[in-house]
DNA sequence: ATAATTGCAAACACTTTGCACCTGT
DNA sequence: ACAGGTGCAAAGTGTTTGCAATTAT
């Protein structure tokens, strides 16, 4: 059982506002304005993932966690996803030709991919116009 | 220029004799029995992993790093990479499925992939066979 | 001789936890 | 009323750094 809280509202507010890019904890903590705790950002942004509302990854850069905002209509397990490591931006990979890559994944080299796990990082179309100029 | 000293020459060579599998910074320490303190352990991986002697993945099961030693020979920002979260082998996709993949995400997607930082994730032949018995 | 490397302990950054208090139902 | 959530400060974990001592060339 789950109490609507502020803090709560808050936090999923945010994310939910920003469904096309990540955010870490220290993103969500400034742009809180101290109105939530560190200790009750983590414990929520912990049960968001466990509900499977959130997906976290792993930032390299910045060595740190992101939080975004997962579409539950959409079932990310069956689909690879492109991370642009600039905007931060998550492509969701509907086209055959991905799919036709995993199966022969399976097929010929008997790897078991872990979506949940896997994200292919680069430049998206966005950012990649940007640098061109 | 570069010294030669044994710490450096422990690490080089328990990596290499483990070129398959990558090993945390802990598991290094715990096998040197005490023979490196942790500073120069972390001071050599950066050293070696910016020599491209070594390469460096963040493990999110254990939320550490581990280091891997890179065979020189192969140039690995060209192709693709399977890592097994259950062993961590290491597997160079060669095949040309992976490399039309790859121009497939450039053309259709203008999707620019840092080959550097993508790791599939999943579960290798070996681990996939014992695990179905 | 001297430039690079080492070990220690302290510092860091991000995240987690214990506990008393507060809030939502 | 009471299960669940919150904030604080302290602790935890993996990694990094300052500095004086040591080692490789």
């Amino acid at each position: 059982m789950e109490y609507k809280t502020k803090q709560r509202e808050y936090i999923l507010s945010l994310l939910k506002d920003n469904t096309e890019y990540s955010l870490s904890a220290k993103d969500i903590l400034d742009r809180s304005k101290k109105a939530i705790s560190k200790a009750t950002l983590y414990r929520t942004l912990e049960k968001l993932e466990e509900e499977h509302i959130l997906r976290k990854y792993y930032n390299e850069l910045t060595s740190q966690y992101e939080y975004q905002y997962a579409n539950k209509e959409e079932s990310c397990c069956n689909h690879l996803h492109l991370k642009c490591t600039t905007c931060g931006r998550l492509i969701h990979l509907h086209c055959s030709e991905s799919s036709t890559f995993l199966s022969h994944l399976v097929k010929e080299h008997n790897f078991y991919i872990n979506q949940e796990n896997t994200i292919i990082y680069g430049l998206c179309s966005h950012c990649s116009m940007v640098k061109k100029g």
